[in-house]
DNA sequence: CAAACATATGAATGTTTGTTCATATGTTCA
DNA sequence: TGAACATATGAACAAACATTCATATGTTTG
């Protein structure tokens, strides 16, 4: 589909000196793909409420499960995300494997998060 | 469900303490969920690209279906879903209807975000 | 090596969600 | 007031997703 297929206001109300600085500021669709993605791992709440777990201390599974009453596998497949968006890292230690926060973008985005829906 | 039905790994691994701290700092179920959604509204690459645009300058539904290269339907529909979450307002302008963020936590979100990918 | 434990994963299922299409609401202007 | 324009919205549909269940993989220990 070409550019202008699209239905147009009048030419009155599309300012096209904006509509170009748009499109130069726009990312690109790789990396506005990839945000989207990002987002969407923070937009479930067993997932948050993993972070949160993490962000007092590193833990296994079991543990995870645990504290949040769910099954092990469903927390299995959260972590299997969060580990392929690079939220959180893990290692193995004998039968168990200990998962932990990746770095404190996490914490920033979620504080942030949490800003905006308390004001 | 009682908060003990589900499963657990031996107490070996169970920290109780730490448990307890977990639940102790977890925010409610409510605060949880609106996190959730707050995120999830994020987690869609139209909307960021429509909050990319009104990073530039306040604009008509029309100017961004346009910019976007989008239906006015598909501006309009996602256009509510942002401002039900408030991260976006809007005031009508004779037949128009514009468009403005509604505060700075969704840059400092989206940066965090992109600093996040950019790693 | 076999049994027990911890975690991972594939398939199935019900739910949520983004876009489209048709149409309704609201505003201006002749 | 009626035609034209701008936006909003409900229904429908396909795609994406979270959990469950069954089972596979990996590790320790007797």
């Amino acid at each position: 589909m070409a550019l202008d297929d699209v239905e147009r206001c009048d030419e009155v109300h599309v300012h096209s000196g904006v509509v170009l600085k748009i499109h130069k500021e726009m990312p690109d669709d790789d990396k506005l793909y990839d945000l989207a993605e990002l987002f969407k791992v923070f937009g479930d709440s067993t997932r948050i409420r993993i972070l949160f777990a993490l962000f007092e201390e590193e833990m296994c599974v079991c543990d995870i499960a645990d504290s949040l009453n769910m099954t092990q596998s469903a927390i299995s497949h959260q972590l299997r995300i969060l580990k392929q968006s690079r939220l959180v890292g893990n290692r193995r230690e004998g039968k168990q494997v200990i998962y932990y926060l990746a770095d404190d973008h996490v914490r920033t985005i979620i504080d942030q998060g949490i800003s905006h829906i308390e004001e």
